[in-house]
RNA sequence: CCAGAGGGUUGGGCGACCGCCGCCAAGCGGGUAACUGCUUGGGGGAGGAAAGUCCGGGCUCCAGCGAGGAACGGUGCCGGAUAAUGUCCGGCUGAGGCGACUCAAGGGAAAGUGCCACAGAAAUCAUACCUCCGUAUUUCGAUACGGUAAGGUCGAAACGGUGCGGUAAGAGCGCACCGCGUUGCUGGUAACAGCAAUGGCAUGGCAAACCCCACCGGGAGCAAAACCGAAUAGGGGCGGCAUAUGGCAUCCUCCUGCCAGUCGCCCGGGUUGGUUGCAUGAGCGGCGCAGCAAUGUUCCGCCUAGAUGAAUGGUCGCACAUCCGCCUUCUGGCGGUGGACAGAACCCGGCUUACAGACCCUCUGGCACA
């Protein structure tokens, strides 16, 4: 229904940090194949508390998820893990401009 | 109209499309069933502070959280409200303001200990630097002894203040008024206030210093706790026997009770995960009644988020505020910007802190007019 599953486990996070990795102001896109037979997209979201209050933390969150939501299904790499860390130039970035910057990281990484 | 005081409400609005998380209904499918998957439709989805986690409770577990004491922590004018509070309401006293009103950790300093820098003679065992007055001496500058604490000096603060009498000079030495203490009466539930008598000044401040007094408090927390449930191990329940010793949530004593041993019988146990807890509650709204008020209450109506790597997002349109620039000029026009503080996590009652603006009510002091 999502076109992808979400990482929960602290391992799967920090295992993510030895994949191929992309960035950009306003985050950082890690992807690492599982290596396994499962061909799902998992997705998962860090940001630390540097970047600003909750209220900020959310709505970076929220805007990750509508452009995972619109491309990953389609330009996600298959049975690979998909970590987005938010940077703090993120907080002001037009959101046309920040897919753009995603279209071009997942395109970069996905092959 | 100007300046000000107190309090309340609101916290961006309307609309379109694409999404997210619960709930309800229907249809189709799976299942004996509980339930569950998909599709469609309906409806709901952050705050006044959701925040800081500073108090008070509910709830859960710790054997009962039972009695007394110690320690520790907290509170501190009086009365009331409340489930409870360190909160709220009403009042008292003191301080500030012309006033509306505001502020105050506001019990005890004649139980004890301690501290009060610098300055100053002296900061509480008290004392006398310059003065003042008397007597004696005198080289007429002063010196010695005694009296005194009114004046000067120092300081945030000086064994009460002002005036009159008095005196060698002075002093509550005497008197009047004020202050203070004690006693009595009156008013008030009380804090306290008023009045009268009396004492004769004896009693400086600091208890957010130790302390004393009164009152309050058992501890840990929803990652509490209960249930379901793959593998491996300690295990758990019931009954009999035993009751010495030890243990049971800050410590000691006491009470009631439980556990640790052994024998027999029976049951399997719980990390990840799932379900419950988990949203009908000290609930919200309204009329009336009681009360100065906080608040309480009869009746009627309403159901209002429930996530768990954690649901409210994305793209636009229309007006309305904000801010910036330009033109113009005393008020408009044009262009741009872009919505204060801030995101539920078991739930309530408070406090504190953050906050762009908008609106409303009551009151005070001025000015002008009728």
């Amino acid at each position: 229904m999502r076109g992808y599953n979400i990482i929960k486990k602290r391992s799967d996070f920090l295992a993510a940090n030895r994949g191929k990795r992309y960035a950009t102001p306003g985050f950082v896109l890690l992807v690492k194949d599982r290596q396994d037979d499962d061909p799902a997209i998992r997705l998962g979201i860090t940001i630390t508390k540097k970047v600003g209050n909750a209220v900020v933390r959310n709505r970076m969150r929220r805007r990750f998820r509508e452009m995972a939501r619109e491309m990953l299904g389609d330009k996600g790499k298959a049975g690979a893990d998909h970590v987005l860390i938010g940077r703090d130039g993120g907080i002001d970035q037009d959101f046309a401009e920040l897919r753009t910057d995603m279209a071009r990281a997942l395109d970069k990484l996905g092959k």
